[in-house]
RNA sequence: GCCCCGGUCGUAUAGCCUGGUCUAGUAUGCCGGCCUGUCGAGCCGGAGAACCCGGGUUCAAAUCCCGGCCGGGGCGCCA
């Protein structure tokens, strides 16, 4: 983007500071791009930029107007001989963590002073992914016929079943905070059928692990007029594939930045019924009784299983129904349902839904639920709901999963856990 | 909710087990100086922490004990 013997503006933070004799290296990290710059500022070819340079603190925000030499001698960072250096912002007081990453920095002081962090091309590139990985699931959506669509966030009605929710007052009225768009994508299934969001899920559990937020973002997606659950799932795999692409081949430097090798899944993912994993877990010595969803032991066991046989990325499908919600369609003592796991991680889980009233009705009842509890939701049922299904993806597991992170707060600017609120 | 670690200059850590010699060490960052190609620069000098909070044991506590708060990890729950 910038040739030698060009003429450059930069802007962006003064990370690290070096004088040798007459002459001052700057090193500067560009306002958003992946690019740093070594600024030259020889007391013999400009005495001005010189002295400004000289007097230049680390953690400033710079403006350099320079030209871009023909034979660079700097080893890192473009090379950029000013002449023009001005500081527009200078930091009250040391900053909080070393921009240079010569002193490493905890994840607590990180999150704590994330915009600082920002000014390191591993922090950027985390979140420079992750914005690319979104739009790239946009994209995809968008290219399968896909409308993007807003879903309340406060809601009337109680939990679909599952996590506990943030309970909040609404003039007076108990409301609560949306776990999922679930209940919504589906009735929409009643007149749009092709509807994706990317949107935050807010869960009031108290947990405390690398893999958990109380509010995180997820990529929902729905789809009518399926024949089975299979044409979800092909949906779902089609979709990290081209996330995984977009990445690998769009976001070069930030992979470099991170020192990762992005590795596309193969395919077509592994499916794993839900009685395959149980055999596999046994095998291993582990002891599962049928019927229960797995736990974190069992979820790595089966992702170094499935690593063996080369899949990264597998299904596991025809889970129990007990283990599942009562908007999954039923099958006998099994469901059309899928769990997508990367690596021993969950990352989705979808599957097909139950579209017809009785029958829903009937598995709120088995959930013991009370079907007026859900009354707004099983109205959009009575006028011609199409089967349908659809999945639930992690974004800030997907994005966990991109950039190699194992916890993740890494990948969530401002991570809302139980004792962060701020910042 | 449970279990295991941890909390010491801005940052990252040593010291703690085997209390005193810690007026708390080191690195990096910071301040001042030298050096015209540094790039984890180098060299010289300097400032910077009464050791998370509260209580206890002791002649004496950063160090031992108890409680709390916070952080890291694991489990549960959950996606």
């Amino acid at each position: 983007m910038t040739g030698k013997g060009e003429r450059v503006r930069v802007v962006g933070w003064v990370n690290s500071i070096r004088s040798v004799g007459g002459i001052v290296f700057l090193e500067v990290i560009d306002g958003y791009r992946m690019q740093l710059y070594t600024v030259v500022a020889k007391r013999s070819e400009n005495p001005e930029a010189w002295r400004a340079a000289s007097d230049v603190k680390t953690g400033s925000a710079v403006v350099v107007e320079g030209v871009v030499p023909s034979k660079t001698i700097s080893r890192r960072g473009l090379e950029v001989h000013p002449t023009r250096l001005e500081v527009v912002s200078e930091p009250e007081e040391v900053l909080p963590l070393d921009p240079s990453e010569k002193t490493p920095a905890l994840l607590d002081t990180i999150i704590e002073h994330r915009y600082v962090a920002l000014r390191t091309l591993k922090q950027r590139a985390i979140f420079r992914i992750r914005a690319l990985a979104v739009k790239a699931a946009r994209d995809y959506l968008e290219s399968q016929g896909f409308v993007e669509v807003h879903t309340p966030k406060i809601c009337g009605a109680g939990a679909e079943g599952g996590a506990t929710l943030f309970q909040l007052d609404y003039f007076g009225r108990r409301a609560f905070l949306a776990q999922s768009p679930q209940l919504y994508k589906q009735m929409l299934m009643c007149g749009l059928s092709r509807v994706y969001e990317i949107t935050p899920y807010f869960r009031a559990e108290k947990f405390n692990t690398v893999r958990h937020l109380n509010e995180s973002w997820g990529i929902d997606a729905e789809m009518a007029f399926i024949s089975g659950v299979e044409e979800v799932m092909k949906l779902l795999e089609g979709l990290i594939s081209h996330v995984f692409e977009a990445v690998k081949s769009k976001a070069e430097p930030e992979l470099r930045a991170l020192g990762v090798k992005l590795q596309k899944p193969r395919r077509p993912f592994k499916r794993l019924t839900y009685d395959e994993a149980i055999e596999v877990l046994r095998s291993r010595g582990l002891e599962v009784e049928w019927g229960q969803d797995f736990g974190s032991d069992e979820e790595r066991a089966l992702g170094e299983a499935m690593a063996e046989e080369g899949y990264d990325a597998y299904f596991i499908v025809d889970y129990p129904w007990s283990a599942k919600p009562f908007y999954i369609m039923r099958r006998g003592e099994l469901s059309e349902s899928f769990d997508l796991d990367y690596r021993g991680l969950e990352l989705a889980s979808g599957g097909q839904r139950e579209h017809r009233y009785r029958e829903l009705v009937e598995n709120i009842r088995l959930k013991g639920l009370n079907p007026e509890d859900f009354a707004f939701y099983l109205k959009a049922f009575r006028y011609g709901m199409p089967p349908h299904g659809g999945f639930g993806l992690g974004l800030d597991r997907l994005v966990m999963v991109l950039v190699n992170a194992r916890n993740i707060r890494e990948v969530v600017l401002f991570p809302r856990d139980t004792q962060r609120l701020t910042p």
